[in-house]
DNA sequence: CATTCACTATTACAGATGTAATCTTTGATA
DNA sequence: TATCAAAGATTACATCTGTAATAGTGAATG
């Protein structure tokens, strides 16, 4: 699987919040964001199509979109590699990055908790 | 300060373990790491002079350069633009991913705890 | 059935990037 | 002092990216 750039990503989260959808829908999730023209969006579409991230299949004349690559994996996979390349193989730098920017919530904290509790477990 | 790409990181890195070293000094630790030929090298260090993300003094024929942008606030400005960009400003799927693949040392659970504790205090 | 739309496919073009090669300048050497 | 060699400066060139515009095509409409 090729890169993912930057604008691309944004339209792989668009079609990681629902699929299929039709260039139509992602363009109007995007306009409103992005100040994206319709051309622009459709360029892209057709890249991650070419790069293997995304499938399609035809419904009449227009196209239905399904993203190929999932975003947990594509999450850990970037995640896996930032830490390398960034951060020289230590995550506590992105936990500082994190806590320094505020914006853990209540419901995040539990989830981590929980995450916490059953590691622990499992190193017993 | 502009982004500073892949291939211009690592001689960034090379420069923040010491520093001012001579373009000579950054190339051959590059050479043997990563192929790249002096020119390339050579190339980079001044795209990374005109990004203003290193400087540089002159020692008779020969320039001495130096990181003006510092490690941790490239670590740091690079882990926030990450979270928001790859992650949504959420943790959780994150560590999920990594808990799962084993990854997770203790070293970076105790730091989870630490920052959980330190948003408990917050929050009082 | 001919024409027009609405889609997709193809093409465009400037700036960034990876990866060097060539040009210019200047200290060192014969 | 004239020449050479090594540093930095400039130029090169294919890809990738951001951001569209234009061309082609088949379904819907008059």
């Amino acid at each position: 699987m090729k890169e993912i750039s930057q604008a691309e990503l944004e339209v792989m989260k668009v079609l990681w919040r629902q699929a299929p959808q039709t260039a139509n829908q992602v363009v109007e999730q995007l306009a409103d964001a992005s100040q994206w023209h319709e051309k622009t969006v459709k360029t892209l579409l057709n890249r991650l199509v070419g790069k293997g991230a995304v499938s399609f299949e035809k419904d009449g004349r227009a196209y239905l979109y399904s993203p190929v690559l999932q975003q947990p994996e594509y999450q850990l996979r970037e995640s896996q590699s930032f830490i390398q390349r960034v951060l020289s193989g230590r995550l506590a730098p992105l936990l500082a990055g994190f806590a320094e920017q505020q914006q853990l919530k209540a419901e995040d904290v539990a989830e981590l908790k929980q995450l916490i509790a059953k590691w622990e477990q499992e190193q017993k």
